[in-house]
DNA sequence: CTTTTGCTTCGACATCTGTCGATCCCTTGC
DNA sequence: GCAAGGGATCGACAGATGTCGAAGCAAAAG
């Protein structure tokens, strides 16, 4: 099998997708309620003003990532920031990383692919 | 201007989207407060299992149209389907009509493609 | 060791949200 | 006109969620 018809492969979903055990497209057949559950999570993590503010400004941000205090000028007081962090992270859409006095968050991409999966045209 | 040229500039969103006025890919910028504000209720429509599942019924249906009650198997009451309907109907997500006696959803295409775009890789 | 700084956790609170039964509206069939 | 069925709306209510100030914790700086 060529590297491209491997690549295809996965890309395509055919082959179970490692990190992200996840979901056929949303318009392929009904969703189960198990699935649906799951999914959900993703959405309604991104379904807040203010945590979609602060994802966008990490997966914005140079080199992937961005300190807390790069991204907490939101409008909101700082334990919410964290709070909404904490949401994301539970979620699986950011990942963390304490180094030294500052903590890094960064996008996880698998998820985010995952995502688009879901919206892609049947 | 090569005709891949201008599709290029439309896919960038560097000319206006004709049906959906939404956002660039969530990881181009930091989103402002009032692009977060009109996002997040398209995601925050679908981050409810039971939502999703309609979403999902609605969209694999066959010829792109569901009536209410080919989807109400969902494990709530008719009166919190109808409510859920008009929560993904409110987020611009689907549209009804009423044809006789039955009301028929479906999927609002250029939203799905939207989100889409959204999730983009940068 | 003490202070400072960046961030998380805790506790409290007002608001939002999902759910249901009862009721209402609209269309069709008699 | 009247009954029946699909679907929306209403009112109520328990539970989830977003927000804050206060307090806690960890690493660096003095």
């Amino acid at each position: 099998m060529s590297n491209a018809k491997a690549l295809s492969l996965l890309e395509r979903s055919e082959a179970p997708v490692a990190a992200v055990p996840c979901c056929p497209p949303l318009s392929e057949r009904p969703f189960t309620a198990e699935e649906a559950e799951r999914t959900a999570r993703m959405f309604k993590a991104l379904g807040d003003p203010v945590r979609l503010r602060l994802f966008s400004a990490v997966a914005s941000h140079q080199g992937g990532e961005a300190c807390v205090c790069d991204i907490s000028d939101v409008g909101v007081s700082q334990p919410t920031v964290s709070h909404h962090l904490k949401k994301l992270k539970e979620a699986g859409l950011l990942t963390s990383e304490r180094r030294g006095t500052w903590v890094y968050y960064r996008v996880e991409p698998s998820v985010l692919a995952a995502m688009g999966q879901l919206l892609a045209v049947r």
